[in-house]
DNA sequence: CACAGTTA
DNA sequence: TAACTGTGG
């Protein structure tokens, strides 16, 4: 899945205040998966509504888009378009193993075990492009910004960062440094407005490169070695063997070829992450929450609870004050240019 | 995952 | 108030 970066980063942990009033290019097939794959009963059983219908997409989209607004937290929620051609290898592969899972599951259900049984559902998650339509739609009603982009969602999440129409892209996934992000936020889990939550970490780009003493094209290389969803790394090659041989400074052709890859192969994977596939986007804009359609979509559409659901709407209203000195503010936006100059 | 109710 | 546990859909 995504890139084994963790041994390599040394990750700045941020509270709610420092990001509050800050825009984030969310990756939301990532979030989503996430919750596809978390919010699960015992057993494993991904919640649904009366009809059967799947709803943990919807579960972990509201509430952690509603936690996030109440942090002052500006999510503008970015989804795939279609996947690069060198990611079939990928996907089939995903594909299988959910297959896999699935039999495993059904197993361990059968065995009466339950721990397992939920580790193996997780596995099996699948988000089908009628869920992701169901939460762009969410979205829309929430008033937070959806954006479409044309192939990855990380690429486009990453392009969005270094424009600075966001301040950092948000994912689990190392990719989006690969894409170019200046800043990724990981850990966005935001649990609840209690004090001393805490908050997310950030891996600052241009830090990074500084700290493990590369270039940029030397960290694409690492991912290379180790592997994408584009390519499939050498054999025998962690980050740590990666990092080490990336160091030797030999270039691009001779790093790769010491691994023994092909580096004549590897131009077209290269150029997906030097130039992938994204589109320019208006402004993100950031407008009130239409409670009307959001009780439609969620009560009507699916029995969630309407006193729930009006309560965690309260909360995302309840956004804390913007930034006190400009020192502060800077880089951030305000709640009032965040709303379309009509705050609340 | 995030919430809500419980417990100490 | 914090930590823990069951529940939501």
């Amino acid at each position: 899945m995504g890139l084994p970066f963790r041994d390599l980063v040394s990750p700045q942990q941020l509270d709610w205040p420092a990001l509050a009033g800050r825009r984030l290019a969310v990756d939301a097939y990532n979030a989503i998966y996430q919750f596809l794959a978390t919010i699960r009963q015992r057993d494993g059983q991904p919640f649904s509504d009366a009809a059967g219908r799947p709803t943990s997409h919807l579960i972990g989209v509201f509430y952690r888009t509603t936690a996030l607004l109440g942090q002052g937290v500006l999510p503008i929620w970015v989804f795939d378009g279609r996947p690069p051609d060198l990611k079939a290898g990928t996907l089939r592969a995903r594909f299988v193993a959910k297959e896999r899972a699935e039999s495993e599951w059904k197993e361990a259900l059968a065995a009466g075990d339950l721990e397992t049984a939920k580790r193996k559902a997780a596995a099996t998650s699948r988000l089908t492009r009628g869920m992701a339509e169901e939460c762009q739609e969410l979205l829309t009603a929430l008033g937070v910004p959806v954006i479409r982009a044309p192939s990855e969602g990380e690429a486009q999440a990453a392009a969005m960062a270094a424009q600075g129409q966001a301040w950092a892209a948000a994912s689990e996934d190392y990719d989006c440094l690969l894409f170019g992000a200046p800043r990724l936020v990981r850990g966005l889990a935001a649990r609840g407005q209690r004090s001393g939550s805490p908050g997310a970490q950030v891996i600052d780009r241009a830090e990074l490169l500084a700290a493990l003493g590369i270039s940029s094209e030397e960290l694409l290389l690492i991912g290379l070695l180790v592997g994408t969803d584009f390519n499939d790394g050498a054999p025998g090659v962690g980050p740590k063997k990666a990092l080490t041989l990336v160091r030797r400074h030999l270039g691009w052709e001779a790093t790769l070829a010491a691994a023994g890859l092909d580096a004549a192969e590897l131009t077209p994977v290269a150029e997906v992450f030097r130039h992938p596939e994204v589109a320019e986007v208006p402004p993100p804009v950031f407008g009130p929450v239409d409670d009307g359609a959001v009780e439609r979509l969620l009560v009507e559409g699916h029995g969630f609870s309407p006193e729930r659901i009006r309560a965690a709407i309260g909360r995302a209203r309840r956004r804390p004050p913007v930034a006190a000195s400009p020192a502060e503010n800077h880089g951030r936006q305000t709640l009032i240019e965040a709303f379309g100059g009509d705050a609340p």
